[in-house]
DNA sequence: TTACTATACGGAACAACGTTCCGCTTAGCC
DNA sequence: GGCTAAGCGGAACGTTGTTCCGTATAGTAA
C-alpha cells in the first residue's frame, strides 16, 4: 500500500473536477484540455496525471447522475403501473441526462480509441438495468423478446445527439416513437 | 463568363472524385485529406481549390446517389400499397444508403462549421420528399400530422451512427421500431 | 529547524488534423 | 516562341489530445 495522496494533489483533484465541470456546462464536454486546464489554474500535465484521459475526466464528473440514473431503474418497476410504462420513464430518464449535458451524446458513441473507458463505464452501470426492464417487460407479454439491451441503449444514445444544439430537433419525441413502437411489435 | 476550365484541371478533379471515393470506401468519410491527396499523386492545395472544404468533396461523391434516393420517393408511393408502408420503404432506403458509407451518418449530424454544406445539400433533396411521404400517410389517417420531416430524418440519420462498425447494433432493428411506432401514434 | 526524497507540477514538445498561402509550373492562345 | 492567367505542390499555421522531463514542494526524519 502507498501513502495517501499529497495534500496538494487532492486540492487539485478537485479543483480539476469542478474546473471540468464549469467547463463542460459552457462549452460542452468537448471542451478542450487546455481550457479546462486554464481554469482549475494548472498545467495540463496535472490533468493527465490525475485522470488518464478525457474519458476518466469526464466519467469522474458524471459518475455521481450515471449511478443515480442506474438505481432508478428497479424503482421504476416497483412502482410503475407496467413494466413497460417503467421501461418508458426510465429511458425518458436517461435522455433527460444525456441532453442536459452538451456533446455527451456523441462523445458516448464515438469510437475513437481513449473513449472506451467511458463507454464501458456506461455500459457496465445501465445495461444491465436496461436489460432487467427489458425481460419484464417481455415476459409480461407488452414487447417482443427479441429486443436487445445494448442496441437500444445505444440507439437511444445516438437519439439524443444533437438535441441540445438544435432548437428543431428534439430527442424525445422520436425516443417515445421508438418506444411505442416496441410495444407494438410485441403480439 | 469565364473560360472553360484548364484540361489539366478537369483531369485533376475526375482524378480526385476517384480517389476520394476510394479512400472513403476504405477509411470511411473521415479519410484524412492529406491521404485523399496522396492517393491522387496531388498536393493538398489542388484539393481546396477544387472543393473549398472537406464537406464539398463528400458531396461530390455522394450526389449522384442521393440524387437518386431523392427519387426513388415519389415513385414508392405511387406504387406502394400504402402511404406508411412507401414511408418505410423509403425510409429503409435511405438507412442503406447512410450505412454503406463508413461514418457518412456521424459527419451528417456534427455541427461542426465547415460541414454546414453537407447539412444543407442533404436536407435540400431530401427533406421535401420525406415531408411528401409524411403528408401522404397523415392524410390516410395511418399516423399522426404531428410528426416533422426535419426531426424524423435527423432522428434516422442519428440511429444509423456507427451502424457500420458495430458488430451488436443494428439501426434497421431500431428504425423500423420506430415506423411502427409512429403508425400506432395515430390512433 | 533543517535536509532529504518521493511526489506532484507546469508547460514545452510531439503527432495528427483541417485549412491557407504563395512561389513555381504549365496549358492555351496570339 | 513567348506571354499570361490558371493551376499546382507542399510548407506553414492554428487547433486538437497526449507525452515527457526539468523543476518545485509536501511530508518526514534527524
Amino acid at each position: 500500500m502507498s501513502r495517501p495522496k499529497r495534500a496538494d494533489a487532492r486540492r487539485n483533484e478537485s479543483t480539476l473536477l469542478d474546473a471540468a465541470a464549469a467547463a463542460f456546462v459552457d462549452s460542452g464536454v468537448e471542451a478542450p484540455v487546455r481550457d479546462i486546464a486554464a481554469r482549475a489554474g494548472v498545467g495540463v500535465g496535472t490533468i493527465y496525471r490525475h485522470f488518464p484521459t478525457r474519458a476518466d475526466l469526464i466519467i469522474a464528473v458524471y459518475r455521481h447522475q450515471v449511478d443515480a440514473c442506474a438505481e432508478a431503474g428497479p424503482a421504476l418497476l416497483a412502482r410503475s403501473p407496467s413494466p413497460h410504462a417503467a421501461l418508458g420513464e426510465w429511458l425518458n430518464l436517461f435522455v433527460d441526462f444525456l441532453i442536459t449535458k452538451h456533446g455527451l451524446a456523441g462523445v458516448l458513441q464515438s469510437d475513437s480509441p481513449g473513449f472506451e473507458t467511458l463507454h464501458t463505464y456506461f455500459l457496465d452501470r445501465l445495461l444491465p438495468v436496461c436489460a432487467e426492464l427489458l425481460a419484464a417487460a417481455a415476459s409480461a407479454g407488452e414487447i417482443s423478446g427479441g429486443v436487445k439491451a445494448y442496441e437500444l441503449m445505444r440507439g437511444i444514445g445516438n437519439l439524443c445527439i444533437g438535441s441540445e444544439t438544435d432548437p428543431d430537433y428534439n430527442a424525445r419525441n422520436l425516443v417515445n416513437y421508438l418506444i411505442t413502437g416496441l410495444r407494438q411489435t410485441s403480439e
